[in-house]
DNA sequence: TTCCGGCGTAAGGCTTTCGTAAGGAACTGG
DNA sequence: CCAGTTCCTTACGAAAGCCTTACGCCGGAA
């Protein structure tokens, strides 16, 4: 069904847990501590993630924030009893869902399914993104500036929609390249470049001076609402 | 972001290899025989080496071993079809990953990606450092100051979160230099202090008086919250 | 087929940032 | 209080990064 790794350094656990997603029809992979989860992440992501918050070398909560910079992959943390899990909640990691130890596995498999049923019906694209000066509905792929509807591209209204999602992270244009281009053809950074260029003519109420679509010097590009 | 020295002696096969790394953002260089991959590297040790196991003159194997002599650079080593691959195996060469031709170069590029992450020292710009007076935040490079942002240079937010997330700790200025430079470029110590001397003036109160960047006379700089 | 909007590239101009040098100020030890 | 360091401050040229524009290509619509 998906492919689900499953972060968690105690063996017990990630046995039980394994084999109940197994049974779900899963194919699971595990991870032992924080930096195999990031290099399997990197190797071949996921369409889900459970992670433990207490992890050797690389916490969970580092894991989820060095994911959450490149992916909208779900994910599930598992937290120990009592306080954390609050704690955990103001912190806004950018996790899916939370459930906290002692956990009954059955439950976990419930809430995988339900995550992974959230998000498979949100397709790509689901959220509407609303600012003060700025909406981005992603179901219809319209836009809005100032309560006038502007006509992107798909290229700008998917620079736009992932700069949005993100807002006030800071992108390089590598990095937009890799997260919004077809990874099998070669395009130059310079394409982003005029791209953001493009949109901020539209967007923008004087592109030379942007408000929304801003350059970071050295470093990239970042949205802010 | 990396420099990475290709070794191959296809020149089809390299190009392809260096586009493909280039679009990450790597800095590459090529080495198309053995004796030269041992030159360059005695040159200018890169980040990661992508090493053919088959070339002219002195071949992979031999390279590899003569660099691990001296090194613990990263390497990925590509071998032929079949065999080749499991007798690499066994012989241990030090490789850090091996990929057997033909292969994907998008393959490869994730590769590197995955060897460059797990061998990279710290996970940078992770952390959000909150300070009573100051926050710096790593995901979006951004700094905050008695609640009013402040926009800082590229340079001058590497130095600012490097100090403050070693707060209380005392950093020569070549310290910060062999941390937050390019090892390759020398450039004067100077430049640190004027590089101090433009943060001050952004996020001090009082700029020759600074609270938060201290000098410690004949030692260095020392942040304090 | 022809036309047209969208896309990627390349080149030149422009802005921001960087590194250096030089003179002045501040600290230290004697 | 003096000489010797070490650090601060400033201004400027160079380099790097970004913007802008124009152009050719491609695929779909007419």
């Amino acid at each position: 069904m998906s492919t689900i790794l499953v972060v968690e350094d105690e063996p017990m656990v990630a046995e039980v847990v394994e084999r109940y997603l197994r049974r779900d029809g899963h194919d699971v992979r595990l991870a032992f501590d924080g930096q195999a989860a990031l290099d399997q992440f990197a190797e071949q992501p996921p369409d889900l993630i459970v992670l433990d918050l207490m992890l050797p070398r690389v916490d969970g909560a580092t894991v989820c924030r060095a994911i959450r910079e490149s992916s909208d992959v779900p994910i599930i943390m598992l937290t120990a009893r009592g306080g954390e899990h609050d704690r955990l909640k103001g912190l806004d990691l950018g996790a899916d869902d939370y459930i906290s130890k002692p956990f009954s596995p059955r439950e976990l498999a419930a809430r995988v399914r339900a995550v992974l049923r959230r998000t498979a019906k949100a397709m790509p694209y689901a959220r509407r993104l609303e600012f003060e000066r700025i909406q981005v509905d992603g179901q219809t792929r319209s836009v809005e500036v100032a309560g006038r509807r502007v006509a992107l591209t798909g290229r700008e209204f998917d620079l736009l929609y992932h700069l949005a999602s993100h807002s006030g992270q800071v992108f390089a244009r590598e990095q937009l390249l890799a997260s919004l281009w077809n990874e099998d053809v070669d395009v130059d950074t310079s394409t982003v470049t005029v791209h953001v260029r493009r949109l901020r003519e539209k967007i923008e109420l004087d592109p030379s001076r942007p408000r929304h679509v801003k350059t970071v010097w050295g470093a990239g590009y970042r949205f802010e609402g």
